[in-house]
DNA sequence: TTATAACGTTACTCGATAGTAACATATTTT
DNA sequence: AAAATATGTTACTATCGAGTAACGTTATAA
């Protein structure tokens, strides 16, 4: 048991225990049904504690937010360093987008996207989201001009992707009867091969 | 300019406007971010009036659900009346599902449906949407079984379609760059033949 | 023409909750 | 140990908005 955890990180962990808890109220009942006492109350603390960590509670949205956008972007620099086929990019870039955004802050953070009430944080919000959207895009470009995916319109592929992905959000739960892997790979066979039988 | 149309109609067509109005306004500052006054004054009425056609503020989301699950269940009637392939049927299906979802209304109950703070409405919105995925799981189990369909999980087929066909409800706008017809014949084409490049 | 129901208004109540002020305690650092 | 800072509390303010009461006014029907 060591107590040895600066203060920075300490904090830290405090402050992901509130994003995690906020996320989970958030989704299960609305972030306007879920008021300020009910996520102290889930720390076991007082509401003017949460604001020690926290500016106010869009702040929340946007904390969920950065976590989220850092993983995917870092995956995303990952996936399109290696030297594949844009079709292979876009697999990969499939299989570990999974896993990230079935995480319950990720969750939050999909279902709240340029929902602030703050013009400036919803605008960067969804800026931050076509940022994402246009990587994956040039994955999808790269695999049209290499010829590993058909010839379509990038920008309307790419969203339909996010929609099918960002919606397991909503319904997809870890300890639910659809095993990840599973689930993995039928929407890979889907994206592949669409429905079309033998 | 007849004037004789009968009270029940007139009545008809005012809740209609509010249905119309409240749904523009709530897919565009969110639900809660949308006072009654606000709605009332997109009428030139006052709040009051307003609850001459409505129950409460919930009851514009259950009236906003009865109209377009209505208008869905009647589409389904009649696409699986056909004597087709299951393949056939869902191709009809995603063609009238598109311009259908695409309206103010229907958009609102996508985006709402299930969010009832009612939790018998929650309950009864939540089934009404599975009772159509249902609907479609069948079509989409007749495909596999006459061939047409490749062979997978029904349900996690049904689902991702959901998602991205519900998912057009919030950035497919009608007056945008996208047109209609082409935006159909992607959706087709990705849903039919997948990504994969020749 | 009068009675009745439909439709609308103004002016209020009442609860919820985001955010704050002021104060208390623990923990580091000097 | 004393000073400074981090972390927490209780008790409040202030606002917003859903829903209602009470009261006109218009249109239909007897």
């Amino acid at each position: 048991m060591q107590k040895s955890l600066s203060r920075a990180e300490k904090r830290q962990q405090k402050l992901d225990v509130i994003l995690r808890n906020a996320s989970k109220a958030f989704m299960e009942r609305g972030y306007y049904k879920t008021s300020l006492d009910d996520i102290a109350r889930m720390q076991n603390v007082t509401k003017p504690t949460l604001y020690y960590y926290i500016k106010n509670k869009e702040d929340i949205l946007v904390k969920c937010e950065e976590v989220t956008c850092g993983r995917i972007n870092e995956m995303l620099d990952d996936v399109m360093a290696e030297k594949v086929s844009g079709y292979d990019m876009l697999y990969n870039f499939i299989t570990r987008y999974i896993p990230i955004i079935t995480d319950d802050v990720a969750r939050c953070h999909v279902r709240h996207r340029g929902q602030m009430e703050d013009p400036a944080l919803a605008e960067k919000s969804i800026q931050n989201h076509k940022d994402i959207e246009n990587r994956v895009r040039e994955i999808i470009r790269r695999g049209i001009k290499d010829g590993s995916i058909r010839d379509c319109n990038s920008t309307i592929l790419a969203i339909l992707l996010f929609d099918s992905l960002n919606g397991l959000t909503s319904w997809y739960k870890s300890d639910g009867p659809v095993k990840e892997d599973e689930l993995t790979s039928e929407v890979l066979k889907l994206v592949t091969e669409g429905v079309t039988g033998s």
